[in-house]
RNA sequence: GCGCCUGUAGCUCAGCUGGAUAGAGCAACGGACUUCUAAUCCGUAGGCCGGGGGUUCGAAUCCCUCCAGGCGCGCCA
């Protein structure tokens, strides 16, 4: 089905062709047709400011050449109310209530798929997030993480995209060494043998569970081995029961993902050695003080960047290489990783070997999720990952909910600072827009329950040509327009992957309904009436629900 | 010093990728429950869009510059 959007297009681009035609413009040519949807309702449903545009090219004022297309506008299919010409040279179109119906029919044909399309061509994209390493338990900032990449991966999968979820657990180098030495001294101290717990080791109390339940494992067996086996063994033991624990919490904040990279498979495989190989024989790895350099700056980076040191150790920037080419040879078209705001010097180098390994700089992208400050009734709760004093994602999760936390997570722009208040999360209270917009779900499933006698639910989806003609308020067609605006909000979400749109866009349909349920009764004396009502509100349902699906949030039938 | 990000109502943020008189929510004030859920609604008030230049019919939006804040600038991860 034609948008209303593309309907007035034609209307205007066919206008102007007979505008031409008739001699009332001089040039046919006329660059491409905007239609806006004002913001002021006195200016109608749609606008656009071709006449404006149009000024340079057929060397006429806006308003002279807005009243040739005008004069010129044929609507066959009787879709407009009235149109008019405004400021100094916007064309308004006010659209029939009638020409909105057939919007709200399909909205309940395609039930949960509405808001989906086929823009992506079951392209592959990888969205690679969260990916703390497995040193210490996930904390909100990870949360904002969890939510922005999940929900950016529902809707480019929403968009027709084949969208794989990634974990990049770095299992490898030197903090899984130092998290084997943290370990391996706290278990030291349970059989009397304290010694000083260095300040560049992992100062959290979980580091002390670990050593405990590792002793009730194994006993004393590792004070009688050499000290390096023991640092490994309890590295990988403690890396293992992290990385479990990660997983529990992020399914707790139901975030699952489709794979769990491990940085050393990078190395076992060789993948790695590879890499270097082909990149020294391409002369972009190259050596100078003992070390091997990769040039970046070939490649927009400030310098070079070291890859295998003095030492003849790689650093975690050499198995990113790897890493990176590999999620290209595994057939994704597109990558995107989303990082922590602090890591956005790190974004040229990747690119560097994105072109490098012969891709292109636009099949990479990168999201940098700012930070979150913690608070609790205003005021900050003290962060601090060194000190091991820092409130984790579970904490987090345990106390607001999932829910509540995933949607005030999506109420910025990712690249805004979030406050997130613990105490205001909690509330179930106006104050917090999660429940604001569950309760419309809620709400209009208590009146088809009501609608439908005691216990049973039928929502009543048939479309009636004649009763719908009832839908006259002007709250109704309001929502009507909003709804039609959905589809359109999922696909520039994905084109600019920004998951908050879709927020917005539930907070304000949400809004819109409430005004509308607080103004007008659904179930009235009147049978068609109702009838009708109870098609709108059920799709307000259907639309609401879909959107909270993207963010990863239930739609309760009961609050 | 260099680079990236941010600066919009008292507070927290949107602003559809250049449009008309800049919008929400919270806080403040005043109203609405005999009603399909008041976790709601209605009304009032609140602004040199950080400052200054430029680009054009038109700028919160694009360019330059300055100011303020955050982050990053390792042969660490």
């Amino acid at each position: 089905m034609e948008s209303m959007k593309n309907k007035i297009q034609n209307l205007i681009q066919k206008a102007i062709e007979k505008a031409y035609n008739n001699k009332l413009l001089p040039s046919c040519e006329f660059p491409e047709i905007e239609i806006e949807e004002p913001k002021i309702e006195s200016q109608g449903d749609f606008s656009t400011n071709i006449a404006m545009k149009m000024s340079k090219i057929q060397k006429m004022p806006p308003r002279k050449i807005a009243e040739a297309i005008v004069s010129a506008i044929e609507d066959s299919e009787q879709i407009l109310e009235k149109h008019e010409i405004a400021g100094p040279g916007f064309i308004n179109f006010f659209i029939r209530n009638e020409s909105w119906y057939p919007f709200l029919k399909k909205i309940h044909e395609k039930g949960n798929d509405y808001g989906s399309s086929n823009i992506g061509q079951g392209k592959k994209v990888q969205v690679e997030f969260v990916s703390a390493n497995p040193t210490g338990p996930l904390h909100v900032g990870h949360g904002r993480g969890a939510a922005v990449g999940d929900s950016m991966a529902n809707i480019l999968s929403c968009c027709g995209y084949d969208v794989q979820k990634e974990y990049y657990v770095n299992d490898s180098g030197r903090q899984i060494r130092t998290l084997g030495l943290s370990v391996f001294l706290r278990y030291r101290e349970i059989f009397g043998q304290a010694s000083d717990f260095p300040k560049d080791c992992y100062q959290g109390d979980y580091i002390k569970d670990i050593a405990k339940s590792l002793q009730t494992e194994i006993g004393r067996d590792l004070l009688d081995q050499n000290e390096e086996d023991a640092i490994d063994r309890c590295a990988k033991y403690a890396a293992s029961i992290i990385l479990d624990g990660i997983k529990t919490d992020l399914l707790d904040f139901r975030v699952t993902f489709d794979r769990w990279y491990s940085e050393q498979s990078l190395f076992d495989s060789q993948k790695v050695d590879i890499i270097l190989k082909e990149l020294k024989e391409k002369n972009i790895i190259y050596e100078k003080d003992g070390a091997n350099w990769f040039k970046t700056s070939a490649y927009g980076d400030e310098k070079d960047r070291v890859v295998i040191r003095e030492n003849g150790l790689t650093t975690y920037f050499a198995s990113d290489i790897a890493y990176h080419k590999d999620k290209f040879l595994r057939g994704f078209d597109r990558v995107i990783d989303v990082w922590g705001a602090d890591h956005h010097g790190y974004i040229q180098r990747i690119a560097a070997c994105v072109e490098a390994s012969g891709y292109r700089r636009d099949q990479f992208h990168v999201i940098l999720v700012h930070l979150v400050n913690l608070l609790r009734g205003g005021e900050p709760v003290a962060m601090s990952t060194r000190s091991g004093e820092f409130v984790t994602l579970k904490e987090v999760v345990d106390e607001v909910g999932s829910d509540a936390a995933r949607f005030i997570f999506l109420t910025r722009h990712y690249e805004s600072p979030l406050d997130f208040d613990l105490e205001l999360a909690a509330k179930k209270t106006n104050e917090n827009p999660v429940y604001y917009v569950q309760y419309v779900h809620a709400r209009i499933s208590s009146i088809g329950k009501k609608a439908a006698g005691e216990d049973t639910i039928i929502h009543n989806r048939e479309w009636d040509e004649r009763a719908i003609q009832l839908l006259q308020e002007p709250e109704e067609i309001q929502l009507i327009r909003q709804m039609v605006r959905y589809p359109e909000t999922v696909l520039t979400s994905a084109e600019m992957m920004e998951p908050h749109r879709i927020t917005f866009f539930l907070m304000n349909l949400a809004s819109s309904f409430h005004t509308y349920y607080n103004k007008h009764k659904v179930l009235t004396e009147d049978p068609d009436l109702t009838k009708a009502r109870l098609y709108l509100v059920d799709a307000v349902k259907t639309v609401i629900r879909n959107g909270l699906a993207l963010l990863g949030v239930s739609a309760p039938d009961k609050m």
